[in-house]
DNA sequence: GACTATCGTTAGCCGGGGTAATGACCTAGA
DNA sequence: TCTAGGTCATTACCCCGGCTAACGATAGTC
């Protein structure tokens, strides 16, 4: 009976990706920047400059609470503020070169906690995760 | 060079993960309770009657934020309070019947986006994520 | 040239986290 | 035994990060 075979799984994957989510979030107790503030850098590396409205839509966030975001990352000197080229209502924002780094350094810091929990894995049990990466992938889109 | 490829498997994989459980997260966007209250909901029903520190300690939150959230869990009939047997200063908490009920409902509704997604995958696929499961939680563990 | 729409921001609310202080109760030592 | 100190839950209050509503400035349109 695969239906219900596949109803089990869906319940241990789920705990398993929501409590290894939860501890990778955890292993990063830090940067004093919210999860917020640097998804929104993220972003900007990803897409280049922005509107403030665009990359509230981006992060699924209403536009006031991308202004005040925004606020603390301007304060900070991790993103700039410059104006729009043919639109004086909108404004556009990109990352600084501080920015930059700050994410890279984030992401390297956030990664070393799994790389090191993964190097004490069986070569067959990285290979699961390889080819499982994949997959969740896949079903997260949408 | 497995160091190098672990490290590149720590990235994607770190970011399937957490992409998932975004996704995860956002498909329960109902319930009226906060995802802090369905989890110490759950570990009353996994652990049995607890006190509001021991509770507060498994939930890594500090007892404040214990006492407020259960005073809305006690509100809503889903916990009840007890005396304890032999200390006067502590409290027992237990799930209730209706907290039980709820429970297997929220449980049910999201793994049923998760069922309804693994069944779109390939036999193969699902073998993967069998044995992902396993890892990952191996992974979180600690 | 006035009217309307759009954009960013400001003002203020709310939920859920935190620390500090309080009060009830237990426990150990004089 | 009783008193001093520790422990537990709770209360009071603050912060952060979402939200909606309202507003000023600018574009676009008739």
């Amino acid at each position: 009976m695969p239906l219900a075979a596949d109803t089990a799984l869906a319940s241990t994957l789920r705990l398993s990706v929501m409590r290894l989510a939860r501890r990778l979030r955890t292993e990063r107790a830090d940067s004093s920047l919210g999860l917020s503030h640097l998804a929104a850098l993220a972003t900007l590396e990803r897409h280049g400059p922005l509107t403030p409205g665009e990359l509230a839509a981006q992060e699924k966030v209403q536009p006031p609470s991308m202004t005040r975001l925004l606020a603390t990352l301007v304060g900070a000197g991790l993103v700039s503020r410059t104006a729009h080229p043919t639109d004086g209502r909108q404004v556009l924002v990109s990352i600084s070169r501080e920015g930059g780094t700050l994410l890279g350094e984030d992401r390297r810091r956030r990664d070393a906690w799994l790389a090191r929990r993964l190097r004490e894995l069986e070569p067959a049990d990285l290979d699961v995760l390889r080819q499982a990466a994949a997959v969740l992938d896949r079903l997260a889109e949408q």
